[in-house]
DNA sequence: ACCAAATACTTGAGCTTGTCAAATACCTAT
DNA sequence: ATAGGTATTTGACAAGCTCAAGTATTTGGT
């Protein structure tokens, strides 16, 4: 009985946290996929120009591994972002079957604003008080290394 | 000067919390996107089932409104889960062009499981201390305040 | 009462994203 | 040499999304 009690309460907390937790998240990708659209990008083309290195060039493989998606799938995104001049497919040396993306000039600057976009946080984020911003990273840094 | 530091601190705390909070979201997406497959559901059909009420019809036009979305994919959308057998089509009384979704007891029953399954707190929420859950909780429901 | 404009929804074309299965090209180890 | 494994592509298909145009119905002005 009272260990029931206990663990619903726990859950009831997280649980509300976790509502919370999502009503902000989704706004925050309405807004951020309405910017995204403006600069003719699509949520995933995207994530992927995110996902890839200025510096170290990436195979599709590893690509795919971050997105969480079948490598059928990355082709075509890859190909969207080959087509507007964002990324190359250069062979790579030692391994020819695998295709080492590297972003292009374009890439890099366009990758920039990405990243500035997405890491922009909400109205709801940047309306709380210093101190409250404080101790949500503090927290959402504990929960993320907790994983 | 000083104004300007002080003013890159704090966006520079917003920013992180932004990045963390960004980071734990895209983790549950893919956690909660797998399980929704599973129950035959894409994430917008789940979302739409949410968004309807069991007691009270709503036109389709309303729940474009809640998924932010245009009419004509709301079209798509209700086809799939009316031909599930989840939610019904009824002429409004009193203005025949409107229609009102209606969850059938099966639309019910599975949007009781979607509500669950979405606010199961991801594992790096479910892992914090209850006192963190707790300071997490109450930060961001003075976040959704602000809104 | 009549007709034009507004409203609710559907349809169709076209795009991106996603999956799966099969093909291709290349590498590696026996 | 060759059998099997790996990286990527292709093709078929479906969901999700937008825009423009179409249909049905209501509303409002005259």
């Amino acid at each position: 009985m009272m260990d029931g009690m206990a663990l619903s309460v726990e859950t009831s907390v997280a649980h509300e946290a976790q509502k919370l937790f999502f009503e902000i998240g989704m706004a925050q990708r309405v807004k951020v996929g309405a910017a995204l659209n403006e600069l003719g990008l699509g949520f995933a083309q995207a994530h992927a120009l995110r996902m890839l290195d200025p510096q170290e060039p990436r195979p599709m493989s590893a690509l795919a591994e971050r997105l969480f998606c079948d490598a059928s799938n990355v082709t075509g995104i890859v190909d969207r972002l080959e087509k507007r001049g964002l990324v190359e497919r250069r062979s790579a040396e030692g391994d020819r079957r695998v295709k080492a993306l590297t972003l292009t000039p374009a890439g890099v600057e366009l990758r920039e604003e990405v990243m500035a976009l997405m890491s922009e946080p909400p109205e709801a984020i940047a309306s709380l008080s210093v101190s409250d911003q404080r101790a949500l990273r503090d927290i959402l840094a504990r929960a993320v290394e907790n994983l």
